[in-house]
DNA sequence: CATACTGTATTAATCATATTAGTACACTTG
DNA sequence: CAAGTGTACTAATATGATTAATACAGTATG
């Protein structure tokens, strides 16, 4: 499904988080498709379940999963609400990586370009190349 | 100088390279300013002096300061040299974030706002291009 | 109802890392 | 020389991640 990092000073179970929430953001995961239950992908990947449930249950704290026992886990729906104390967290870290990219001499018009390419992704499936 | 989260998850020399380098970014410590020495950042934050000296290694590794042996550590110049490979770990941790944030709602608008209020030098003296 | 899936919880052992503590050495400055 | 600086090293401790084994509860299906 997915490679890890075994040796990366990061925690398995964050890059796990970290990687299924890009797939459910980019919609390789659809709302309310199942994920691969906690023992399947812990065998898949060679890693314990308990290092799968702990990721999961960040995921459903940070509301990307809902989870329904003896069920599995799920995607949830993007329900349209804005969370704005999330939307607060992510553009400070925003704001610190835009000042190193500036820092680093990158320009504002390289970064609205990049903003310009990842605009809502809206329609069906869009993968150019 | 600044505060520390002694009991966050993250490791309190991971905040010193965070902060340091902001203020580095931001230019409170301008090129070749000298940095608190170890010991003295040390006793100040009531931690130990290899906290310090591991954080400041860090920031010599990512190119943001040097140092003198006997002397101190002193803010790197911005040499203005593109660092292609740092700036495209930047703008890839930039991606996520960003396709975040749509996720969250935020309008690519609202992105390009946050790049104009960051466009301009910190340091007042400057000029825009 | 039996079986086999699912999630969840708990405990313990192990491993890796961060942090502290103490000491030592080399260099610079006055 | 004395007092400041960075740096290196070892050892002990603390914290967190990971594994392991087990158990329990809910769901689906034949």
């Amino acid at each position: 499904m997915f490679e890890l990092d075994l040796r990366s000073r990061k925690p398995i179970y964050e890059q796990l988080v970290d990687k299924l929430k890009e797939l459910i953001i980019n919609e390789v995961f659809k709302p309310d498709e199942q994920l691969p239950s906690v023992r399947a992908l812990a065998q898949d990947l060679t890693i314990n379940p308990n290092t799968i449930q702990k990721a999961y249950r960040e995921l459903e704290n940070q509301g990307f999963i809902y989870s329904l026992k003896g069920k599995g886990n799920f995607v949830s729906q993007n329900n349209g609400v804005m969370d704005t104390q999330k939307i607060d967290l992510v553009l400070n870290e925003l704001e610190k990586l835009i000042q190193e990219a500036f820092y680093l001499g990158v320009k504002p018009s390289d970064l609205i370009a990049v903003i310009e390419k990842l605009k809502a992704p809206k329609g069906g499936d869009e993968y150019y190349d």
